[in-house]
DNA sequence: AAAACGGGGGC
DNA sequence: GCCCCAGTTTT
């Protein structure tokens, strides 16, 4: 297996997961609508993400609604997503600062996102990728564990990780093997008890885990 | 470095 | 009934 370099091996990665999972396409692209649901899938499936998302937009079409709404409705249309107090309020702080100091627009830049609250890193570049097409790459937990089980990296921060991985991973393949590694951790190489014995990456990985 | 926020679903 | 979940902020 350490006969590939980083490069290639990310290359490898991509293919073979590839073959187990679709890569997820996220079909709305607006900025402030992409930006919400990211604050709503922290620490959140996917289905209650989705909920939540549609709930709270069939109710509110804008950003200028939202910033008016009334907490309490965007906590109740959000609940299902959990943190929902505390999503509720970022949601609204965010809503009103986005109007008050960027014309109602989500910036397009790393040190102005990560200023807003509730966006950090893993927040802000999904933004970059999903909303501007930026190449990035939003390491979670999950991309976090399994750039390190696979030994891609060897990090503690995840800060450490996306810096790593932006110096080997190609950019055109840089959202896929991050969509893709999200999928293969919540489904197969778990953070405990991994399915080693379904695993498609059996071939690339030392097993110390 | 650790705690806090949380409803929903898997087992 | 217990444990975890595409994190971020506060202590």
């Amino acid at each position: 297996m350490s006969d590939y370099s980083k490069e290639e091996k990310s290359l490898l990665i991509v293919e073979k997961l590839n073959e187990v999972f679709d890569v997820r396409v996220f079909e709305d692209k607006d900025p402030y609508r992409v930006l919400v649901r990211t604050i709503l899938s922290q620490r959140t499936r996917d289905e209650n993400t989705d909920q939540a998302t549609n709930n709270l937009f069939s109710k509110y079409k804008d950003i200028y609604e939202v910033a008016d709404a009334p907490t309490e409705d965007v906590e109740e249309l959000i609940r299902c997503s959990g943190f929902y107090r505390v999503k509720a309020g970022r949601i609204k702080e965010v809503s009103r600062i986005l109007i008050d100091q960027y014309g109602g627009e989500v910036p397009n830049n790393m040190k102005e996102l990560l200023e807003l609250p509730g966006v950090g890193r893993k927040t802000a570049n999904c933004v970059l990728v999903y909303a501007f097409e930026e190449p990035a790459i939003p390491v979670d937990t999950h991309v976090h564990r399994i750039s390190n089980r696979l030994g891609l990296v060897n990090t503690k921060d995840p800060e450490d990780t996306e810096k790593e991985l932006d110096n080997f991973v190609p950019e055109d393949i840089k959202i896929l093997l991050n969509d893709l590694m999200v999928q293969f951790g919540q489904n197969i190489c778990k953070p405990i008890s991994p399915q080693c014995e379904i695993c498609p990456l059996d071939e690339l990985c030392d097993k110390n885990i």
